[in-house]
DNA sequence: GATGAATATCCCCGAAAGGGTATAATTCCA
DNA sequence: TGGAATTATACCCTTTCGGGGATATTCATC
């Protein structure tokens, strides 16, 4: 699962709308938005803040071999 | 581990300089050293680029409880 | 279908990332 | 201990991220 989509499924789960989350991270209304969309340009200081809620963070793992 | 000391580590084993590793991933060198150094603002398709080259890629992970 | 909430898309702008290069500082062998 | 290789720091410059706000668009509920 890429990390959009593990965020966006992490937010449904504790029951968040994407102003909710950005707003307890601390990020951008936006950011939020072209996270959940995939965007692969992010800053990692900021998905960590977002990942942060749910206790986690960025970190290298094996790539996914379709 | 942080990414930053996971990704010298890495570099090491397989011989490579920063010079190198910044050629064969197609970042910069600085990119390269502020990464290493453990800079937190990092753009994540940059990272991306380096950890494809050992097999890896940017996921989230549970957060290190020290 | 109507109403309202949630999400997506577009604009402008300041702040900062990342590239290149040059120059120190460091490391590592011979 | 000298010198080459590697790594760290500093500067300028271009690109673009990310914020805020305004405007669609989708979605759910009645």
């Amino acid at each position: 699962m890429s990390i959009s989509e593990h965020i966006k499924s992490k937010r449904k789960t504790y029951g968040l709308t994407q102003t909710e989350l950005a707003e307890r991270s601390g990020v951008g209304l936006r950011f939020v938005r072209e996270m959940e969309q995939g965007k692969s340009t992010l800053r990692m200081d900021k998905v960590n803040q977002v990942l942060a809620l749910f206790g986690e963070e960025l970190g290298a793992v094996k790539s996914e071999v379709l």
